[in-house]
DNA sequence: GCTTTTGCATAGCGTCGTTATGTATCGCTG
DNA sequence: CAGCGATACATAACGACGCTATGCAAAAGC
């Protein structure tokens, strides 16, 4: 696979401006076509190539910032004494993040492995990873669950949720119904205490702007 | 929404073929554009016009097709008399037939909402909700339970894991290893009780072919 | 200060989905 | 069975797509 570099000359403004009008036409849900790119910020369609070798690499710098801008947002959650309550805080603002932007999040997925730096895609997960692992420390989960497994269980599933909202199979309001019902559920299974784990799922998820959605 | 009408007349044989070398180019990962596709099966690109009205149509069709064949294979599960394990082998079921043609079964959901009969998409679904019912009179799951409630979870996180398999996310080996994880800790969530829960899971996963892999 | 490299505008190529047009073939009716 | 409208499809062409060849001005390097 062809990766393309980007110039380490100056007048990367054009790069920028390329990637943000490609984030809003995702966002308003215009196709996103070469042509019609170029004509929102007055270059041509030459610049793509030069910046991005073609729209597959500009896909893939749209994706790569997707998950740049994910992982900043989920750097910014403050982590508590709670490790399950920060899982939960964690699910909350990545859901959020997702439903803010739902083309943009398709986006992300379309080819999540062929991505410049990959480990900003790994960034998220690892902080579930080390949530889950604090979790085991303090006894919350048992001494025999593997944080990784927990991770991908309520990734995995907060991702397929998430996706059937996007994709108008589920309404919206079905992601903060089902969504800490279904992360209580693991954790439990994880071996939470299940009334301890209701409350400290319940104050995750609305602690990161989700209440009353 | 236009909604293209298939002719009535005979001579539908065109309309199979076409469907059929679509699946096929899907299966084979060939990019499905128009002219390959005719050129597959000796007729112009009118029959597509004809039959589907155009690419968007024809895409409609196979979706449509795709949950209609999902549909059949689920209908073909002998159900017993444990529901938990049905819902397992329902799950296994879906998941195997997912994965044997990634490619449909992404094209299945990429516009879920726009199918010639809806129905389709729903049977699924409402057989995961037949079986949470049974499960919930037979007092595996609590009499408070909701069973629409148990199948959405059930679904959408089996969805994400299959997706994020199908995208190469992760490896094909976490679905036998995390979907009966998810589905247990969902059904104890719901009230059964976790060894019982879990031989049942057990016992529809492997039922349904998905044995060692 | 001249040469080389870089950044991008212009114009054109091949292919995409789509459509206008022409023409057989089918099915119905008198 | 003759006649005729509707149907099914081949042919050719159109606009828009991603992409590239070419040319030129500005920046970088010696």
């Amino acid at each position: 696979m062809y990766h393309w570099q980007v110039p380490k000359t100056a007048s990367a403004a054009v790069r920028l401006a390329l990637m943000e009008r490609a984030a809003q036409m995702l966002a308003t849900r215009e196709p996103v076509t070469l042509r019609a790119l170029v004509d929102g910020t007055g270059a041509s369609t030459m610049a793509v190539y030069t910046h991005f070798g073609g729209m597959p690499g500009l896909w893939r710098a749209v994706r790569q910032e997707g998950f740049t801008r994910l992982a900043d947002r989920l750097a910014g959650i403050e982590f508590t004494r709670d490790p399950v309550r920060d899982l939960a805080a964690l699910g909350a603002a990545y859901a959020a993040n997702a439903l803010a932007n739902p083309s943009l999040y398709r986006t992300m997925f379309d080819a999540v492995v062929d991505l410049d730096d990959p480990g900003a895609a790994a960034q998220p997960f690892q902080l579930l990873v080390s949530c889950a692992d604090r979790a085991r420390e303090q006894k919350r989960f048992a001494a025999t669950s593997d944080p990784e497994a927990i991770a991908t269980r309520f990734w995995a599933a907060g991702h397929g949720l998430i996706m059937l909202v996007i994709n108008e199979v589920l309404p919206r309001e079905a992601l903060p119904i089902h969504a800490p019902a279904i992360a209580t559920a693991v954790f439990v299974d994880a071996g939470d205490d299940e009334r301890r784990c209701r409350r400290s799922v319940e104050a995750g998820w609305v602690g990161e702007g989700n209440a009353g959605k």
